[in-house]
DNA sequence: ATGAAAGCGCTAACAG
DNA sequence: CTGTTAGCGCTTTCAT
């Protein structure tokens, strides 16, 4: 049982390789084939069971149908849902899809940027690291459609799709206030990326209105998260005025529970919390975690949608689209009011 | 700034593509070419930062440098981790990964074996769902290495990482009957595979040693998490004389943790508590809940050690590699001593 | 040591 | 409406 060819196909049929390749790729009504011919060749290449060389056709047309996603890690929790949902409808268009973790590490990213481009993916889905604006810049110049979500990069005129970072955090924020809180922490991975000052700025304005002071920590992401856990133990016993804590992102707020944990702290008694990002550990955790959560669904979908419409229309003339998300703060018990 | 090609570089240099093309792929000496060539090629390929085309390579060679890796979920917080560990090696070693979700469904797993198989993946690793005996043999009588892991199929010769399920759940179940436990139940979802087998396989092992009686409750999977939390509720509720419980897998965990949360029962008090795999949920649980850890780190290093081996040495005729890692029992509070 | 040439399987321009 | 043909960029055999 040899893999056909479309020449061997045309050979069994007794009609011109053309032919074959026109119906395949369903010009045959522009092209004048006669019904009856259409009919005969789709019967027998569904009983053949033929599938054309997307190796050979991608060769040929610098098309892949591969879509390539870019995230931080793809075994965070957050990437790792949306990969999972953008796989699903990319799928069912007949696209494929290469995964790449960047670390969030600029030069990573430019040469893994460089391999997707060489396999001639199609499209591209990136959490972007900072500086990489020059590569994506180029990636759009040379026609190929980018969609970037989670952040963005202001100076790269593309789609994308994120959430209302620094309304999310003001909102939380005054939230804690309005329950009594007055000394909160911002508590997150230190970042240049649009998100995180998002986040950031929203924090620090609504301490303002009230005339409250600020305590910021920024964690140095490193692989051994018990150094994370450590540096944020650390930071709370050095600041034994806080009564609240705001984490910027899961992983933040994930090292902070376990620190928590250690220092044997009363969730909201001895400090309140509330974290970005949603997940089981924040509703099953001793005291259950206010959280600000991203619609994951939706931030998928628009993605893989807006992605999918750019690539079948071919139309990269539109104007970049910019959607921004609104997040739902799911109270819990860990920001019930200060006594 | 076109793309080069291998014509221009020997164009550009006056020599032969053929020239070229042996250096490219490391023939240099055993074709004889005189180092001061090579040496000058590489120069100047270094300088433009000329890269061959895979695509081209692929469609002549019938190679991709592309490791398909087909898990149940991609979403599932196990596999991604496994799927980040894999990619880095795989990354280090010149190798691309696609990945796809199986949804543990055995037509989807086919289709999407062909799919990969029609992209000439070089190698792969398969975490499969029953029933894909005969298109996995196909891709091994074809020569293409596949390296399985997390479950296996007992008729399928070739390689396999998973850990010793029966021996974890047997040792946990003794471990809560020794705890003074009598009443212990096993909730999983329904599965026939090697995995979920042998763990059920020694959690009544555990108990008819002891002359107890089983409670085993299978869940069936569905996306909507609330229905499978309820559905343990349900059975909770419907078995008042259980003391403990052994969950076989993360998400029958985590779905359990929520039901116990929801019925308001005190771990380990009211229901003892341990479950397969470890996690932040596990460690932040209010009671923090005993668990069978799995050397995630170890088996997606020996999967993807083994698969590059078998990639580099072309030799799949040694004997598959059938390894069987152990687990850990990570004691934490969920399963003290009963009153 | 080097070069010419065939061919991987497909698409699409062009000529009938 | 159909057939011929020229590549896409690379590897590799065979002859030089």
């Amino acid at each position: 049982m040899k893999k056909l060819r479309i020449k061997d196909i045309a050979n069994d049929l007794n009609i011109s390789k053309t032919a074959v390749s026109f119906i395949l790729n369903g010009v045959a009504q522009e092209k004048r084939i006669s019904e009856e011919l259409v009919e005969r060749v789709e019967r027998y290449i569904r009983e053949v069971g033929f599938r054309p060389s997307p190796i050979a056709r991608g060769l040929r047309t610098g098309k892949s149908n591969i879509i390539g996603l870019m995230v931080e890690s793809i075994s965070d929790p957050f990437f790792a849902t949306i990969a999972r949902l953008i796989e699903n409808m990319a799928y069912k268009q007949g696209y494929r899809i290469i995964y790449c973790s960047t670390d969030n590490d600029t030069e990573k990213t430019k040469e893994l940027i460089n391999v997707l481009r060489e396999r001639n993916v199609d499209g591209y889905i990136i959490s972007p690291p900072p500086g990489v604006e020059k590569e994506i810049n180029e990636l759009i110049r040379a026609g190929l459609p980018v969609v970037m979500f989670d952040r963005y990069l202001p100076k790269v005129k593309t789609d994308y799709v994120v959430i209302d970072n620094e309304f999310s955090a003001e909102n939380a924020t005054r939230y804690l206030i309005h329950q009594g809180y007055r000394n909160i922490a911002f508590i997150t991975f230190s970042s240049s990326l649009t998100q995180m000052k998002g986040r950031m700025k929203g924090y620090r304005t609504a301490l303002k209105e009230e005339g409250l002071k600020p305590y910021v920590m920024e964690i140095d992401f490193t692989p051994e998260e018990k150094v994370m856990v450590q540096g944020v133990r650390e930071f709370l016993a050095a600041n034994p005025k806080l009564d609240a804590v705001l984490f910027g992102a899961i992983q933040a707020g994930s090292c902070g529970l376990k620190a928590i944990t250690q220092l044997k702290l009363k969730v909201p008694q001895d400090l309140a919390v509330i974290s970005f990002d949603d997940h089981d550990i924040f509703e099953l955790f001793s005291t259950p975690v206010t959280a600000i959560a991203q619609p994951i669904d939706k931030i998928a979908h628009k993605v893989i949608s807006i992605l999918l419409e750019r690539l079948e229309e071919g139309d990269n003339a539109a104007a970049p689209k910019e959607i921004v998300l609104k997040t739902k703060l799911k109270v819990r018990k860990s920001s019930v009011p200060a006594k």
